[in-house]
DNA sequence: CACGATTAAATCGTGTACGATCTAAATAGC
DNA sequence: GCTATTTAGATCGTACACGATTTAATCGTG
């Protein structure tokens, strides 16, 4: 009776599993704003892109794609929908054809600002933590996520 | 010259959000996983579904929907695909049609074993941080987790 | 027993993610 | 100065997520 059973005792295996904390944090995080989201039209990594491209005209699709952790595959048509809405503009670098240079309309910058004006407090509010607690995992899981992103040399090694 | 500049001095917007955070460092887990998952044919979210189905078999897909958070439009083409590559079966209750009971086959049970048996080693590796790390931040997730789950009325209120 | 309400899955449309590939433009060598 | 390589975006196919709707089976109440 010292063994563990066959497959019983465990309350959730899952639960376990760090990536599954943020592969369902994401998810909770997800339906939480999209209903926050749905008031300015946009979805959560349109919302993500419009605050990167807060930062400052002219930036690049690369550029913006770093800042996400995206790549074009993704960005392009994501880029449209937000041109397509009259958010932001997409002009061809005079210098190098080959770039893409973005920069928000004045109804883009006036939606996100708007958007930051309430969202980020309505979120706090739906995590019931303090800022600082928040802050303190902020790190942590950027930290993680640094070290995933860094270490993508494959530990099995011999894959064929 | 006190006042912050215009729109400079914030290195990266982003960074600030914890809700990126988690976003961001589920793509980079993704991102990790994807290699070692294609060795056994699979995605990640089968892969969870998977372990989830090796807690023991005849579980709706409501019930694998509760534990892995989804629900039937995502679940149903996910556990078709499953089924189709032969490593679980569905089959409809017959004291109650409207349900399908799910279960792991051989091949199910075999290959969600041996990805059991080295995958979450090489994940933790590739982390590049101590178990005890790892765990509290996922208890810190959890939470946060359960939190947004639980405050799903809206703190806005007043929405028409 | 009939019939409206409820429930479990499935279906459909939109929008990400991402590997693989493609196109066009710029650069490097010779 | 012309081709080979590289680079920036775009395109395509597959697989999630999810709101909304649909279908079919069960339940509840009279």
């Amino acid at each position: 009776m010292t063994d563990t059973p066959p497959a019983a005792l465990e309350g959730e295996p899952l639960d376990q599993f760090l990536c599954f904390s943020v592969y369902a944090t994401g998810l909770a995080f997800n339906r939480v704003y999209k209903p926050l989201l749905d008031r300015f039209g946009i979805t959560y990594p349109q919302y993500l892109a419009l605050v990167a491209l807060r930062g400052g005209d002219g930036q690049t699709v690369s550029a913006l794609g770093a800042r996400l952790h995206l790549e074009s595959n993704t960005l392009t048509p994501l880029i449209k929908r937000l041109e397509a809405a009259g958010l932001v503009t997409r002009t061809r670098d005079k210098q190098d054809e080959r770039v893409v240079r973005l920069a928000l309309t004045d109804a883009g910058r006036s939606l996100i600002d708007d958007a930051l004006g309430c969202i980020p407090a309505a979120m706090l509010e739906a995590t019931g933590m303090r800022p600082e607690e928040l802050q303190a995992l902020n790190h942590q899981l950027a930290a993680l996520g640094a070290a995933l992103r860094s270490d993508h040399a494959l530990p099995g090694g011999t894959i064929d």
